[in-house]
RNA sequence: GCCGGUGUGGUGAAAUUGGCAGACACACGGGACUUAAAAUCCCGCGACCGUAAAAAGUCAUGCCGGUUCGAGCCCGGCCACCGGCACCA
């Protein structure tokens, strides 16, 4: 069973309380498997390249290594003082040249291959075939280097002049880097990878995955599959066709206009002389426009006419082409046919510029037919009219090819992932340059170390830092480094992989092992999964990382190095944990605090009273006179008693992200030292579903530091356990020895269960097996608190029925399970064996049935009365006790009973009138 | 604008297949123990109505409607909040 934690990047600000949260899950679901008979493989790295590390270095002059080393040292103190039952034997760091070597392999093989779209599969670029017209070495380099899945692009990219360096789509956010600064386009030489080529794959093989819905959604949106068409439109006047693209090709007879991106190849030559100055100016103007700025305008359309028209091929109609900054050039061919009738964008375009607009699609119901952009019946479409709009787009693709005017297309939205950085702290390439030309370096060249240098600043050419190492670029044999670096995601791919085989210096991961815990062997446990068998992390990679590593987990998957087509077979996403709840105190123009119902009153009259006030009332939409507050305040303003029993006040209690700025973060360190590492533990899985964002309230985690309290006292003697408090305060050092002296409670013995203990137990077992099951963390530890509930009241506590609760106790709060498994077991003079690796309870459900039942008696679907009638009494008998019942008698008195309902004996329904 | 998620007491939340709404906790109130406090243990705790106190009753899972013997759960229509995407033709 592998159960795998994303691995955190090693911050300087050390973890941060969401850190355990999905840590404490897989831990626990760890140990549980572990107690089932599971091989559990359960690690844990270090995603260390990155820009902090880096900026840190530019500031301080020290290697981002040593920053690194001291960043990683405080996370890995932290995690184990959490007590994670991780191998640190498979510790990886992505920063290791021992481990970045592999990065390195893999992009090899990425660069040595190519996508053979008859396989649908990556193959060695060895069985690339060249087209007979290619005759000469340079045409056949240069078709090869067009065809590896990794190569060189000169294409417009997006360059974040503050941060020095390249970004991929991905990284980009509003036209931002994830920091804030500002991205613009601009045309530089940079490394991608072919991930276009997987476009299909990914998006199907997102059925053989247990992910979450919205995650699968975000993935599939990001991908972007569209199917329509392609379509030639000629010229008029120039020997050149002008291709687009459209999901809607039965609109085709309502295209009064076209449109191309100001980037677009044709927009020079059809141009006209009048309209030249003006196009150019256009051209310009979007060029120097970031993507901020383009997102920023959406509302307000611009463009320019080119002067030139093209031909309608359906009805030979003239039409013009105009240039605009709406049409991509990234998207399907760089241009539209425009069909305002019934595209949202075109339509505003023309309603800016007075092109004209005609209809072609029949609205359903009595919908304006002018801007409806679902599905219809074709209209003013000649050999079109009458058909529904699926009918019509078969319809037309078979002409258009017939005709050999256009065919039916698939578009994604997935662009090819921009692979290279201008930043120090990254692996390097292992490609060199010679005449101009990239080489990759043989395999036992790698890994390639980065040069060390004095200053990590990025360039202001764009040069990234590492052209400062001339020795290191410039090679005896007269060939060039690459000095660009790969992107923090490299090492992140495939670290899954490296923690089955991480001290294997002879490959990236060996077979054998690769079978064992990801692939179908024999030895698979009954629900073991291909893939890794469970994966916890947040939604925040749902497009990066994580497809990112699909990518290259299938293109290893085409090169036979690993087993499975998918790696992650199921994952779950913790949710956010929030800050505090915050309260605001709402007041008066006076200054006087306002009780919730003169605070309705005052919302309402808002307005007329012309109060100054602040913060909005969340139902009413009225501004509000407010200032924070803390929640004891709230409380403890009883005179006005708005806070603790008002609805309306609650309305206004909010909680946020955690943030430096807010002031609201959790330390874990802080909460360790007060409570300790179990209820820190205990309290992340207790305070709500797993996925659910809900907020932190550190009074809650003295709730379960309390439940830990009382299991403590159910186990240990009075006497001494004061007698060890007082030592500690006394002689903390001394703690383990203190512990030593602590006895077990006199009523602990080696006795038979009753009938009630077992019940107790075995219910208790049932629900947190099946919990464990369904990782419902939060109701399993309730389970618990209610055995321990009734335990405290037994006079003879058997240490049979302790033990096994021990063991339901230890996948959550394992020092303290395993420190009184200890104490028990030397009661009973048995040498001590570990929880860990002890065997899960079993139900045993004859401990669970009871004699007799008790069933609700509904009276027209509400509850009047409870009967108790025998464990297996019929329907007959049950249906007499309830009519026999003196409260059920009153209530159907003068009425008619028409029918009894008794479902699975869970409860009883009279339905009388 | 589109897509997804969520909405239940003063608070975090339970309710596993349509079957007793509010488990388990926090907070709060009361009591026991204590010189006192802390800790611990016990009791109460959705709202309304009612009562000396109870009992009984009525309402209640964002809002409006529907299906059903029965709806927090299913269906239709809205609202609010959170998250994602957003000129993708």
């Amino acid at each position: 069973f592998y159960a795998l934690d994303m691995f955190p990047y090693p911050s300087g600000a050390g973890l941060h309380v969401g850190h355990p949260e999905g840590y404490t899950a897989t831990d626990i679901v760890s140990r549980y498997h572990r107690a089932k008979g599971y091989n559990v493989l359960h690690p844990m790295g270090w995603d260390a390249f990155g820009l902090p590390a880096e900026q840190h270095a530019i500031k301080t002059g020290q290697h981002p290594r040593e920053n690194t080393a001291t960043n990683v040292a405080n996370f890995k103190r932290q995690i184990k003082e959490l007590g994670f039952s991780y191998d640190w034997t498979r510790e990886v760091n992505t920063t290791d040249p021992g481990y970045f070597k592999w990065s390195q392999w893999i992009f090899l093989q990425l660069y040595n291959s190519w996508f053979n779209p008859e396989t649908n599969k990556a193959e060695s670029i060895d069985t690339l075939t060249y087209p007979d017209d290619l005759t000469t070495e340079d045409q056949k380099r240069e078709y090869r280097d067009n065809h590896r899945l990794a190569f060189v692009s000169h294409a417009p990219v997006n360059w974040c002049p503050a941060l020095g360096t390249v970004l991929a789509n991905e990284e980009v956010i509003d036209g931002k880097s994830e920091w804030g600064h500002e991205v613009i386009r601009k045309p530089m030489r940079q490394w991608m990878l072919r991930i276009t080529a997987y476009a299909q794959r990914l998006l199907d093989d997102l059925q053989l995955v247990d992910w979450p819905e919205s995650l699968k959604k975000m993935q599939s949106d990001w991908i972007g599959r569209s199917e329509g068409a392609e379509v030639d439109f000629q010229v008029d006047g120039l020997d050149k066709k002008l291709r687009v693209f459209t999901t809607r090709p039965d609109t085709l007879f309502g295209a009064t206009y076209m449109v191309l991106a100001p980037e677009h190849p044709l927009v020079d030559p059809i141009t006209t002389d009048e309209q030249r100055d003006a196009v150019k100016a256009y051209q310009d103007a979007a060029a120097k426009k970031s993507d901020l700025d383009r997102t920023d305008l959406a509302k307000e359309k611009t463009g320019v006419f080119s002067g030139g028209h093209a031909i309608n091929p359906v009805n030979g109609a003239k039409i013009p082409i105009w240039i605009a900054d709406y049409v991509l050039i990234s998207y399907g061919t760089g241009a539209i046919m425009a069909v305002p009738g019934h595209d949202t964008r075109d339509l505003e375009f023309a309603q800016e510029f007075d092109l004209p607009v005609i209809e072609v699609v029949e609205a359903p119901g009595d919908e304006e037919n002018i801007g409806f952009t679902g599905n219809g019946v074709s209209i003013n479409s000649d050999f079109l009219n009458g058909l529904p709009t699926p009918e019509a787009k078969q319809k037309i693709a078979a002409w258009l090819e017939e005709k050999g005017l256009g065919e039916k297309t698939i578009n994604y939205k997935i662009r090819d992932w921009l692979f290279s950085r201008q930043r120090y702290w990254g692996e390097p390439f292992p490609i060199v340059w010679k005449d101009g030309h990239h080489e990759a370096l043989p395999e036992s060249e790698l890994p390639v170390l980065p040069p060390d240098l004095d200053d990590y600043k990025p360039t202001e050419t764009g040069e990234p830092p590492l052209a400062r190492a001339a020795d290191w670029v410039n090679r005896p044999d007269g060939t060039t480094r690459e000095t660009n670096t790969m992107p923090q995601w490299a090492g992140s791919c495939w670290y899954y992989l490296r923690y089955i085989d991480a001290t294997n210096d002879a490959s990236f991961c060996g077979a054998e092992a690769e079978k064992y815990w990801t692939g179908q062997t024999d030895n698979s446990g009954p629900d073991a999964k291909p893939g890794v068998d469970l994966y916890v992390g947040g939604t925040e990679h749902a497009v990066l990382h994580l497809l990112y590593s699909r990518f290259w987990h299938k293109f290893l998957f085409d090169l036979g190095q690993v087993s499975t087509p998918e790696p992650f077979h199921r994952l779950v996403n913790q949710g956010l944990i929030l800050g505090e709840v915050e309260y605001t105190l709402f007041k008066d123009a006076e200054g006087d605090p306002v009780s919730a119902t003169e605070l309705k009153d005052i919302a309402e009259e808002a307005t007329e009273t012309g109060l100054k006030m602040a913060g909005i009332h969340k139902q009413s939409g009225e501004k509000l006179f407010g200032e924070k507050i803390t929640e004891e305040d709230a409380v403890q303003d009883g005179n006005h008693s708005v806070f603790a029993q008002d609805k309306a006040i609650r309305l206004d209690a909010r909680s946020f992200k955690m943030s430096k700025s807010r002031g609201n973060v959790v330390n874990p360190d802080d909460v360790l030292a007060q409570f300790g590492a179990d209820a820190f533990r205990l309290y992340e899985m207790f305070m709500g579903p797993l996925e659910m964002v809900k907020p932190w309230t550190t009074k809650n985690v003295a709730g379960v530091y309390k439940f830990l309290g009382k299991v403590w006292r159910l186990f240990i003697d009075d006497a001494s356990d004061t007698e060890f408090e007082q030592n500690l305060t006394t002689d903390a050092g001394n703690g383990e020895s203190h512990l030593a002296a602590v006895k077990l409670a006199a009523g602990i013995q080696d006795v038979e269960p009753t009938k009630e203990q077992n019940k107790a137990l075995h219910t208790c077992i049932k629900k947190v097996t099946e919990d464990l099951d369904h990782m419902r963390f939060n109701t399993a530890i309730s389970a618990m608190m209610i055995f321990v509930g009734e335990a405290q009241s037994w006079n003879a506590k058997p240490a049979s029925v302790l033990r096994q609760f021990l063991q339901l106790l230890q996948p959550f709060a394992p020092h303290l399970a395993e420190e009184l498994a200890a104490k028990l077991d030397a009661l009973s003079g048995k040498a001590f064996k570990t929880l860990t690796y002890d065997a899960w309870p079993a139900v045993d459900e004859s401990f669970l049935t009871e004699d007799s039942i008790t069933l609700p008696v509904q009276i027209n679907g509400k509850v009047r009365d409870r009967i108790e009638v025998a464990a297996d009494a019929s329907d007959e008998d049950i249906e007499a006790a309830a009519l026999a019942s003196e409260k059920v008698k009153s209530q159907i008195e003068g009425k008619t009973v028409r029918k009894i309902i008794i479902p699975k004996r869970r409860l009883v329904n009279i339905v009388a009138n």
